[in-house]
DNA sequence: GTGCTACGTTGGCCAAACCAACGTTGGTTT
DNA sequence: AAACCAACGTTGGTTTGGCCAACGTAGCAC
């Protein structure tokens, strides 16, 4: 018996299409980590990771290192402060701005979702060799380097 | 004057994460496409090629060359009858399924998404040259390979 | 001082990707 | 033939992500 391999090929079309192709790369991704963690905590990874590299940050900065809206960076950091994860204290410079901070809390946090990610890493790229990995990692970062990280 | 670049970059525990890069690239070409067409038509397009290329096609048979759930299939379809871009009738043979057809409406629109399509792919890949972007396709077709394309 | 901009916050919109459950229908088993 | 199970289409709902609009406060340039 020869196994019938039973996954019908999506249309040329579609296969041929960066975007298309991204975004299943992009929500087999999501579908791999939430079978670790809540799916929201990727949201939560970003935003500890701009945080343990670039030391305390404002809300804007945050968003705009990430890409992401300063609103949802705001429902993110509500997670984040509730279960003291992160600090939030007005800027003594620019009472305008929030200054970020990561916790104890939160670098463990950090090292968890650190963790988990990378096995989600591997999961994802098993196809792929070492130096195939470097290769799309170069060219999707190449890709985005041509364009704004935030829409406006 | 330097004309510095105000682009702060983000941790480079994200650039270099495939899954994270991946999501960037995904949203960027919903960006680029929501330019230029409602963004519901991107899943028109899917449903629409493959049934110029496979032919008549059950619900659930899209589903799985699209990696779909068969729930938001039904979604795209209704609102694809709606517009007489699709015919759907029951299957004389298999009275549970639906016989979904391309009508002629619909194969003008998917030309017209095909051109759309077009454009937004050559904005996205705009970094890359051609030698890059197969090489970019080749390596996301051969992750895509390893996985299911549905969750279930 | 007047305006402009940036910031954080609230609230809302739409689309994607799920999951659960139902009634109907087809095939299988017994 | 009856009982069972699996597939199908459909309804309805949840969560998350990526937006946009508007507000009040605060800094800054003129």
């Amino acid at each position: 018996m020869p196994e019938t391999d039973d996954t019908p090929q999506p249309p040329a079309r579609l296969r041929a299409l960066a975007s298309w192709q991204a975004n299943k790369v992009s929500t087999l991704g999501a579908r791999l980590f939430a079978r670790r963690m809540k799916l929201s905590a990727r949201a939560d990874f970003a935003v500890l990771a701009a945080l343990e590299e670039c030391g305390p940050l404002s809300q804007a900065d945050i968003g705009r290192r990430l890409g992401l809206d300063r609103n949802d960076v705001n429902g993110i950091l509500n997670r984040l402060e509730e279960d003291r994860r992160v600090g939030r204290a007005p800027d003594p410079a620019d009472r305008r701005r929030n200054v970020v901070t990561l916790t104890g809390d939160g670098r463990r946090y950090l090292d968890e979702l650190q963790k988990h990610t990378d096995v989600v890493q591997d999961e994802l790229l098993t196809a792929l060799s070492a130096a195939e990995r470097r290769q799309l990692e170069a060219l999707l970062a190449k890709l985005l380097g041509a364009h704004r990280p935030e829409p406006a």
